[in-house]
DNA sequence: AAGATATTTCAGAAATTACTGAAATTACGG
DNA sequence: CCGTAATTTCAGTAATTTCTGAAATATCTT
């Protein structure tokens, strides 16, 4: 292993951490990520110097969160593993499974509290509360997901866009396309119009 | 504590490590999310059955997230703790932080490996990975920067709309609005039109 | 400034999590 | 079906993280 991939290893491994797995899954993915051919289980425990069961253990637990693939070479009975190519495939997958192990149970859990009768004043509060998380969680894990069925290249020309979206939301609303298909939230109302105009629409990051 | 705020406690406290931090700083900020005033570290302690030196630190560990206000209360020389009201706030400030403490250390050891100059085939293949990777993060961490830049309002219609901003990213390449300012993405052209239609602009969610 | 109360620090204990090597299991080739 | 190679399991150990109580420090009152 070259300095310059030890040092993604090494950086991988402590930043695993914080995205559910441990140093050890971590390296090994930062490995199989940047290697230009899959690797086998011996391979990999050699380069990192991890035990071989260490190893098979890792590479399990990727597997659970479906970021490796396995595969086999003619001739060669040992298990081949590699990570995706197209890295916004492996982005997706890891947002799947977060919202899959940490969105959703705290979602059911907020569902299951909020059913309840408060048996006091303070319980009534803390119940408002946690509607106002759930409506969150909710509403923004529904977009994420959303978002991500997006085709790639789409996804990338909405991120590039960034602020300006808003504009583009202005926009909509002055056009009401469809008049009386969607109330206008009331946090934020335009007057309406009859017809686009095109002299004010200017984004505010070209202005400043 | 209640069972309704018991329960809630006790699985932010599972969660909290998912999120940078331990259980008891979970617990804390839980009990201070849902308590309708202000509460000292002791009464903390007490609800939560940890000691007074583990709830300081846990406090100081929320503040240095900037997760939580600290004031004092009339003819009381105790430091009383609370969550922000908003919980878009809240949301926001988390964002922040976690791009602070988790992105921009891996986006700056991907830039520092991407200037060094490759020494093999191998190494210019994971140099190439490293900067798909960079780009990705990059991308996203700046579209979320962005996108939480917007009030709130702007922001919860924003999300509600879901998949629908690509009908309107589809809009604008129709519109172009302003001829030359921004090129557009060569991944996904639509021919340009003069005006805005109306007929087919249905969002296929109110059509299945 | 002394006394009282509140907060922080920190060394070590407790608990948790990660890792290893040996043994068991599985999969393959003849 | 036997022997071999690959993989997995798991009990025990190592390492890390969390938590506590005692001591130190800071802050307020009189």
């Amino acid at each position: 292993m070259t300095p310059l991939v030890q040092r993604f290893v090494l950086h991988c491994g402590e930043m695993g951490s914080r995205w559910g797995f441990n140093r050890t899954v971590g390296q090994i993915y930062a490995l199989l990520f940047v290697a230009d051919r899959p690797l086998n289980a011996e391979e990999i425990a050699d380069a990192l110097g991890f035990s071989r069961s260490n190893v098979s253990m890792g590479l399990k637990e990727l597997q659970s969160w479906r970021l490796v693939r396995l595969q086999h070479q003619p001739g060669d009975r040992r298990e081949y593993f590699s990570a995706p190519d197209d890295v916004w495939r492996i982005f997706r997958t890891l947002v799947e499974e977060r919202t899959r192990r940490e969105v959703d149970p705290t979602l059911s859990m907020l569902r299951d509290a909020l059913v309840e009768t408060p048996q006091s004043d303070s319980e009534r509060h803390a119940q408002g509360r946690m509607r106002e998380m759930h409506d969150l969680i909710d509403l923004s894990t529904r977009w994420m997901q959303d978002v991500q069925k997006l085709e790639t290249g789409t996804l990338t020309q909405l991120m590039s866009l960034g602020t300006q979206v808003a504009k583009l939301l202005e926009l909509k609303d002055r056009l009401r396309w469809r008049p009386g298909e969607r109330a206008a939230d009331p946090a934020d109302v335009t007057p309406p119009r009859s017809a686009p105009r095109s002299d004010d629409d200017a984004p505010e990051a070209s202005r400043g």
